[in-house]
DNA sequence: AGAAAAAAGTTAAACGTTTAACTTTTTTAA
DNA sequence: TTAAAAAAGTTAAACGTTTAACTTTTTTCT
C-alpha cells in the first residue's frame, strides 16, 4: 500500500504538504503541487478511506438496510440510491435482512421480537462502520419494525409507511394511483367496478380502497361494498374472487396487484370472457409479467428508482443540516400504464418491447 | 462515540486491557474481564471498525462489483454472498456498474473503453476502502471486461466465464443443462427438436448448443443444423422463429431463454397449436413469468444463490491461503423444472404456488 | 533596501484501535 | 521462605490520514 508518507519522501516535502495537495487545499505552490501529483500518480497512490474517515470523524457513507434484496422493488430503489450517492460523492454499505427467506411473505409469520433483534444487530454493525445515516428499504405491507437507534443516527424509510412521525419516509402514493385507475375506468364508461384488494390488514389495501372510493364519490357513483373483495396478493385468489365479482355484474376489475390480475385473466380465458372487451382489467406494480401475459395488462408503475433518489436526497439534506424541502413525508406519484386489458387498440401495443426489462439470459 | 479509552477510565484499567477483553485475548483475569465487559455494555460501546481495520491492515470486507443490480440474476447471487459472509463474520461493500441502464442490453452497444474506465474507478474506490477481495457479478453474455487489478487484489468472477485462466470463476453449467433438457425431450420420444438459440456471439448460446448436440449424438440422432436458429433473446424473435421450426416439422422446441419461449407460446396459441400436446417446449432461466404463462413453461432453474455462496467460499479460501478445493473454475449444475409445456399432467401442477417468488405488492 | 504582509512549507498531535515489549503481581514448588 | 514461573496488567508505538499552529521563504510596498 502506497501512503502519503512514501510520496512525501520521494517528493522531498512534508506529509502535510502532500495531504494539502491531494485535497486541493491552499498553501502550496503550483510547482510543488504538480510535482507531488505526478509522483502520486507514478506510485499509483490510493488514499486509505478508513484512515481518512477515522481522522475526520466523517465517513461520507450511508448504510442501507433492505428487508429483502430479492423482492422485486428493492433493486431499483438501490439503483436510485446508487445514482444519487455517486453524484454526491457518497458511498453506501448494504445490509440485508432476508425477511422473506426467513419468514415467508405473510406478515403474521414474522417473529417481531427476533426481527427487531436482527435489525438492531445490523444497525449496530453499520454504526460500527461509521455510517452517517441509514436508509431502510421495506418490502412488506406490514408496519415497519420501529428502531431504537433513531436518535443515535438519522434514519430515512423508503418504500414503507413509517409509524414514527419524526422519521422521514419516501413512499409512492397508493391512494392517488388508485384514484387515477378508477377515474380512468370511469372515463371509459364503467360504473360497476369491482376490486380485488390485498390483505385486509395491509395499509396499501386501505389506501388503494380509499382512492377507489374517492373516485367513485367524485363521479357520483355509489360505493357498493360487496364489489370490494379482499385477497391475499396471490394469483389463485384473483382467480377465485373474479368469479364472484363477475357474477355480481361488474364490467371492470381493479386488482391490487398484477399477480391477482393474472388470476382474473386466467379465469376469464377459461370461461370465454374477453378481457379488454367484455371486461376491463387493471393490475398494480407493473411486474415484468404484466407486459407478457395475454392480453397485456394495464397496470400501475411504481416510482422505485425515484424513491431511492429522493430518500437519498432527503438523507443528505438532513446530514447537511438543510431545512427539508417538501417535508418529512414524501409521496411520489405512480404512473398509469394502459395496455390491452383495458381495451387499448392492439396497434398501440406494437412497440411494447421498450417496456421489457432485462431480457438476456 | 464511546471509545475504549472511556471504558478504560471508568474501569480503572489500561486501554490495552480493555482491548484484550473486548477481543477475548488472554492475559486478563476473569474478574477484570467481567468488570470491563459490564462497563462496555453499560456505555453501549461499539468498536470503530475503521480504526480496527486501519491498525490491523485487514478489513474482513469484500467488495462486490455488479454489472447491473436490476438484472434478474443479481439479487439472488448477492443473497448467497450475504449469507456466506454473515456466517464467516465478513462484510461486503457493493458497487454497481449499471451496465444496462447505460448501454441497453445488446453487447455491441457497450463502449468497452468507457466501461473499462468505469470498472477501474469502482475497483479503485473499493481498494481505497481496503477490501480484501473483489467478487465480480456479471449479467451479460458478452465477455467480461478484463481488469488490470488482478494482481493487486484477489478477484473471483461470478455468473460469468472469465477469460483469464488465473482468475477463478463460478458459473452454472450451460452445456450440462442443455444436455439434460434435450435428453428429457428425447426420452419423451422427440427426435425432431428445434432450438431457438440466443445471440450467435454469446458463449451461453455456444455451450447450450454443445449440450444439445451432445445429447443428440448420445442418442444416435443426427444433428440437423437447420433446426438451430439464432435469436436475440427477445420475445418477438421467439415468435417469428417458431414458425420456421414448426414448418420444418419439429415436435419440440428448446428456447434458450424463457422470453423467447413465451414468444413460441404466443405463436402457437395464435395458430391453434397446443403447446404441451402438439409441441413440447422448454425455456431457460426460470423467470417468474414461466410459472404464470399458459401453459406453464418447463424451464431450467439457475443456481444463483449457490453461485453467490460458492464464489464467496472460494474467495475466503483464497484469502486464507488454503489450497482451493474443486479448482479455480467452478461449474454448478442447474435444475430442470418440468411444467405443462412439456406435457406434464395438469394435476401435478396443482401446487405451483410454492414456486412463485415474492408476491406482495 | 528593508519592513510588513502574504505565501509556502513544516511539525506534531490526534482520530480509535492493536500489539509487542515491558513491569508488576500472584502462584507454584523446593 | 524464597526463587522461579506464570499470570495480570501497563506502556508506548503504530496504522494512514488531517489540521492547527508554527516557521521559513517570497512578494509587496514605501
Amino acid at each position: 500500500m502506497v501512503t502519503i508518507r512514501e510520496i512525501s519522501k520521494k517528493a522531498n516535502v512534508s506529509i502535510a504538504t502532500v495531504s494539502k495537495v491531494l485535497n486541493g487545499k491552499p498553501g502550496v505552490s503550483k510547482f510543488t503541487a504538480d510535482h507531488v501529483l505526478s509522483i502520486a500518480r507514478e506510485l499509483n497512490y490510493r488514499p486509505n478511506l478508513n484512515a481518512r474517515s477515522l481522522k475526520k470523524g466523517q465517513s461520507q457513507t450511508l448504510g442501507i438496510i433492505t428487508e429483502d434484496l430479492t423482492v422485486f422493488n428493492t433493486p431499483d430503489i438501490i439503483d436510485g440510491i446508487d445514482v444519487y450517492c455517486e453524484s454526491q460523492g457518497y458511498h453506501y454499505i448494504l445490509s440485508n435482512l432476508r425477511l422473506n427467506k426467513r419468514y415467508g411473505n405473510h406478515p403474521d409469520d414474522i417473529d417481531i421480537k427476533e426481527c427487531t433483534k436482527l435489525i438492531n444487530s445490523l444497525t449496530d454493525t453499520l454504526l460500527s462502520k461509521q455510517v452517517n445515516g441509514i436508509i431502510y428499504i421495506g418490502c412488506h405491507s406490514h408496519a415497519v419494525v420501529p428502531t431504537k437507534y433513531s436518535n443515535e443516527i438519522p434514519f430515512v424509510y423508503a418504500y414503507c409507511y413509517s409509524t414514527n412521525p419524526k422519521i422521514p419516509s419516501v413512499m409512492y402514493d397508493d391512494q392517488k394511483a388508485a384514484f387515477e385507475v378508477t377515474q380512468l375506468l370511469i372515463n371509459k364508461g364503467h360504473t360497476h367496478i369491482g376490486v380485488i384488494a390485498g390483505l385486509r390488514e395491509s395499509i396499501h389495501t386501505t389506501n388503494r380502497i380509499l382512492g377507489y372510493q374517492e373516485a367513485l364519490y367524485t363521479n357520483n357513483i355509489p360505493y357498493n361494498p360487496r364489489l370490494t373483495l379482499y385477497g391475499n396478493w396471490e394469483r389463485d385468489e384473483g382467480y377465485y374472487l373474479s368469479e364472484e365479482l363477475i357474477k355480481a355484474g361488474v364490467t371492470a376489475i381493479f386488482a391490487h396487484n398484477d399477480l391477482m390480475a393474472i388470476g382474473v385473466i386466467d379465469y376469464c380465458n377459461k370461461h370465454g370472457i374477453q378481457v379488454g372487451k367484455d371486461l376491463s382489467l387493471f393490475g398494480f406494480d407493473n411486474r415484468e409479467i404484466s407486459a407478457y401475459c395475454h392480453p397485456t395488462l394495464s397496470t400501475v408503475s411504481l416510482p422505485l428508482f425515484e424513491i431511492g433518489q429522493h430518500a437519498t436526497r432527503l438523507m443528505l439534506d438532513i446530514l447537511a443540516g438543510h431545512n427539508i424541502e417538501g417535508g418529512l413525508k414524501i409521496m411520489l406519484p405512480c404512473s398509469i400504464i394502459e395496455r390491452e386489458s383495458t381495451g387499448l387498440p392492439v396497434s398501440k401495443e406494437k412497440n411494447k418491447s421498450e417496456e421489457s426489462h432485462e431480457t438476456r439470459s
